[in-house]
DNA sequence: CGAGGATCGGTTACATGTCAACTATCGGCT
DNA sequence: AGCCGATAGTTGACATGTAACCGATCCTCG
């Protein structure tokens, strides 16, 4: 193996920082959101999705790959919410293997209540500090990541 | 509660992107650094703490402050490394309620192994994806998302 | 001194994620 | 129609994190 390039403090203090940000931010706007509305940040996500769609219902694996997850951690987590009455599991009609995944009104309630201050969450911990030329940055940056 | 204000078109780009940035490259990078070296990234964040320690040992508390984890999570993770051969745990010689971390052999060899590897990984999935100024910018807005 | 609150690290109970294996179903091909 | 690999979702075994609590030790202040 050849030598590795090894960072340069720019380079270090940008991976650095991304490590520690992603740490502090997560844990700031995970406990606001479990404070102000009992939600995990899964859970919000998961409710976020789900009431922004325009169908009554989404299949799970639909579901896994728009949150990024796995499939036996979302039916874990679907479970959880399920049991909490966020959300209904029933057999899909046109797939007799599938499941479709609806918001109950508990559920709808949940996110309707939560979201104002989970946005102002997001302002304080992150967007409100930042200038709007850094903002169109991390989108670019995170694009750039993104794109495989 | 009067209206909050959402967020722009901006914002929100940036918001998401960071949200998928952050599952995408974690899964990526700690996903080549168990095939590669057969660390997490819980392990290699340790003893690369440990590795560049003036000291040959450190108190679990203050790994637990610049881990930024919780230390009953640390004493854990320890327990599980310690077993592994990668790191030992003594007495605190000037504190009988503390305990220190140090390496082992062991342990060196397996961040020096493991390093070349890591750095290559967030090149390819981060910080050679950039351009330098991009690289700054991501330096500045971590200082200002960790500033107080 | 010495009493009592603060601090340290660990453990127990629990939450929540992954991987691998499982069951049920689908659907193309013969 | 019937076979068979592919697919959907769930579950068991396990890894690993947090919060609450515990026993031991420290240290300040009367």
């Amino acid at each position: 193996m050849t030598e590795p390039r090894w960072l340069s403090d720019t380079e270090m203090r940008a991976w650095l920082g991304y490590r520690r940000m992603r740490r502090l931010l997560d844990l700031r706007i995970n406990r606001d959101l479990a404070a102000d509305a009992g939600l995990s940040e899964q859970d919000y996500d998961v409710l976020s999705i789900l009431s922004e769609l325009p169908d009554p219902a989404i299949r799970v694996g639909e579901l896994s790959e728009r949150l990024l997850w796995t499939r036996s951690g979302l039916s874990r987590h679907l479970g959880r919410m399920e049991q909490r009455g966020l959300v209904t599991r029933e057999d899909d009609p046109d797939d007799a293997r599938g499941t479709v995944v609806a918001l109950t009104e508990t559920g709808r309630g949940a996110i309707r209540g939560a979201a104002p201050g989970h946005v102002d969450s997001v302002r304080r911990h992150l967007i409100d500090r930042l200038t709007p030329a850094e903002l169109q940055v991390l989108g670019d940056i995170a694009e750039k990541v993104l794109d495989n």
